[in-house]
DNA sequence: CGGCCATTTGAAGGAAGTCAAGCGTAGTGG
DNA sequence: CCACTACGCTTGACTTCCTTCAAATGGCCG
């Protein structure tokens, strides 16, 4: 977007090439040819917004590292994230071509992308294309039912849970916890909350709940306590 | 699902024929084979459950008439509804094919459904289940905007908009409004409140605000300034 | 008529929002 | 090196919106 192309070092783009070689379990011929594909890259600063709601939508991207977030204003300000787009995770990757985008894009944090490799050129990847697709559309199921029915502590939680998941299908979480470049205030706009209430409750949670954030990580004393209470259920793969 | 297969009356299929047949903008002759298919359908009693979330999913099916909902519930007993599903609209129109289902899909009301006609058999329809699946994402993400950022007031406005928008796509509204066969504890569901105030909204409503609701039918007194008010847009079509 | 279900109403409580001010820390420039 | 700034986090007091619980009303159908 700003940046003209250039070159990363291999092992920057190992988390996006992970999550993408897994979900199309591609063979080692294959796998050697996405690394070579996705080096090429372009970073994008943060609050950039790399697509805009009722723009001509861009070319598919793949992230390669930092986060971005897919986002709906109101007409006085109100802001909503319908998602977050994560390291692995895709930019525009529509089944059809829509004529106009139908949320904007913002970058969260400063971000390198790189062009997602197309799957009439790189046949392999189609499955990983359609299953990060239907991934997407459980996450966006998953926020509703966050919305619309959990308590302000519960949303952050089940919140929280799903980042783990997706971060560890590239590689970048831990068992007991993953780092999070969020702010409270993101954090709100995602979960339909205020800062305000954002920050009381994770105080509220510092003490008695499963888990502790701090300088950007967080924690978690006993992950599969917290997703019983939860009744979570990890992402559906999706795979037939 | 419980009833074999019987046939309709022409007449009866006419709002699901006429969706499909916008969204795929059918010629003549695909037109009639494409009547001649909806004709043999099933009949569901209200309430029955046609999908259960993480069986194996059931063919995609179009629904004749009568309105369903994709829910999901939580361990305590907490519903939320995902979306609606209307009449000329689809159930199971996944374009991968999952494992397990990802959501419930309850009848709201008496429902008559056919079989989808395959697209692989009828290559007409692949763009009507196209279109129709981005449709589908886009009343997803409006339901996040809805849930996450709109008073009680604005959800149910804005949920009427849409549903008008929507009966319109199969021929089923007038200029000015719509039946609406949802009891207030089912809008409840889908607005994430409690059916106790989506009452007490209604009626304040009935007095201030530009619609009136009475015996199962919807009247907007200025549709127009209604949805300037709350910023709406109508669900992008995504022709391209 | 009686039973069932959806709607309606009241009173009280709780969860989250609003407004405003005070901290803490990292970066910047004189 | 130290104001000065900017930004995110924290805290307090107060308000609003929505929920909860409970009971009453009204319509519809057997």
């Amino acid at each position: 977007m700003t940046v003209s192309g250039r070159p990363l070092m291999l092992k920057a783009i190992i988390p996006a090439f992970t999550r993408l070689s897994r979900l199309a379990r591609l063979d080692p011929v294959a796998d050697a040819a996405l690394r070579r594909a996705l080096v090429l890259t372009t970073t994008v600063p943060p609050r950039r917004e790399m697509v805009q709601e009722g723009m001509r939508p861009p070319k598919p991207r793949v992230v390669i590292s930092g986060w971005a977030a897919r986002v709906r204003i109101l007409g006085d300000g109100r802001r909503q994230f319908l998602s977050f787009i994560l390291p692995g995770e895709l930019i525009g990757n529509c089944r059809r071509h829509h004529l106009r985008a139908v949320s904007t894009v913002v970058a969260l944090t400063s971000l390198t992308i790189s062009d997602a490799p197309p799957a009439e050129t790189f046949p392999a990847l189609a499955m990983a294309y359609d299953v990060s697709a239907a991934l997407e559309e459980g996450y966006l199921l998953a926020q509703i039912v966050r919305l619309g029915r959990m308590t302000a502590q519960e949303r952050i939680e089940d919140l929280l849970l799903e980042l783990h998941d997706r971060m560890a299908m590239s590689g970048l979480a831990q068992d007991d916890g993953f780092a999070l470049p969020l702010t409270q205030e993101m954090l709100a706009d995602a979960l339909g909350l205020t800062p305000v209430h954002i920050n009381r409750m994770v105080q509220a949670m510092r003490r008695d709940s499963g888990f502790t954030w701090k300088s950007g990580h967080i924690s978690f004393e006993n992950r599969n306590l917290l997703s019983r209470k939860l009744g979570y259920t990890a992402p559906e793969l999706g795979f037939d």
